[in-house]
DNA sequence: CTAACCTCATAACAGTTGTTATGTTTAACT
DNA sequence: AGTTAAACATAACAACTGTTATGAGGTTAG
């Protein structure tokens, strides 16, 4: 097993304890744990707990864009969007978890300009492969014109973002297949050419 | 002064040491400090720190009523429904702060089941309130048939959730007058009766 | 005047935290 | 076979955490 694998055994680690116990009960020693080892392995793998935290916050991204490239593989067309929308919304368990993982992140970085910063990087990039697939579909001809695909893939994130706040704040929870319904809703309504 | 008002006193030295330090670092000493006092004001003014957690949070609540029910108190008909989703969106440092606080209780809740459910509480609490506005505006005839005000009160707070998670997140950030015209287009375009 | 009480300061408590140094075992390589 | 280094375990460190008990000073009521 090679060094970056087991770092990722470490961060998945980091994650089941997040979300079980909370990002401010995530110790050395309770992640070392969840692993059924000592804290050796930790600090072995890592230079101290702010590279781990950065680590485990850096998959949060790497693990939504997995989502993505994997619901896109076998679709076209608007329909493509939508399923990399999809990425975002707590559609199943693991979905959920990613969820928990990035909101515990995202209350951690409050009062840390460094690790909102990281937020925004990485919301950036996310952004930006939505923009890319906004610009596709609008040379394709499959949108209305005169959107501007920075504007729209803001309010597109906007949307998803809302509707998984939704998710976890609300206690009548949306369905998955509800929320994928509004997901194609809002597509359809106010960026396709033709309804699907 | 009063024991509330000494309470509040410490609830607000609290949201002070959470919106610049983040809430792991906001302890006791932490509080006591930012008051220029001792813990011995925190401890006996509030049983434990659960309680002073818990008393922060609410208070995040009463200031979206205060604002609610200040920015509505001269505007009426569809305005006033504009009005009152502002008191949700980062457009002056105050609310900036109060949402900033929201996070991070948010991101806190996370691995905590009670406070999560002080969360959605919170949540239906001004959700209700967005509901009677919207069932009032339809008696008045004022938006569009066949709207649900359950639905549309729930899409609108996940929009202004979107809306304000988006100002955390993205680096250009949406001014003032763009948020307040975002709320604007969204109520014009998919509730009022008429554009206003 | 004095006794009770509210308000707060101080200090000590045990537990937990991240970090570090040191040891031990296993594997790879020459 | 001997050497080197990686992969851990163990233990100790100081710093910090929430909680609690105790006491001081000031105010109020009888």
């Amino acid at each position: 097993m090679s060094q970056e694998e087991r770092r990722l055994e470490v961060s998945e680690a980091a994650w089941r304890v997040i979300v079980r116990e909370g990002l401010d009960r995530t110790s050395m020693r309770a992640i070392a744990q969840e692993m059924g080892c000592t804290t050796g392995v930790v600090t072995h793998y890592f230079r101290n707990k702010h590279e781990l935290i950065l680590f485990a916050l850096h998959q949060v991204t790497a693990q939504l864009q997995v989502f993505m490239d994997k619901d896109t593989q076998s679709v076209a067309g608007v329909e493509r969007l939508v399923a990399m929308l999809s990425a975002f919304l707590p559609l199943d368990d693991e979905r959920q978890d990613v969820l928990r993982v990035w909101l515990a992140f995202l209350g951690y970085a409050v009062g840390r300009e460094n690790l909102m910063l990281e937020h925004q990087h990485s919301a950036a990039q996310l952004r930006a492969l939505l923009m890319q697939e906004l610009q596709q579909l609008q040379t394709a001809q499959l949108l209305q014109k005169d959107l501007d695909p920075a504007i729209e893939a803001n309010a597109l994130l906007a949307f998803v973002n809302g509707l998984s706040l939704d998710w976890l704040i609300q206690a009548d929870r949306l369905t998955a297949e509800q929320q994928q319904w509004a997901i194609r809703q809002y597509v359809s309504d106010r960026l396709a050419k033709k309804p699907i």
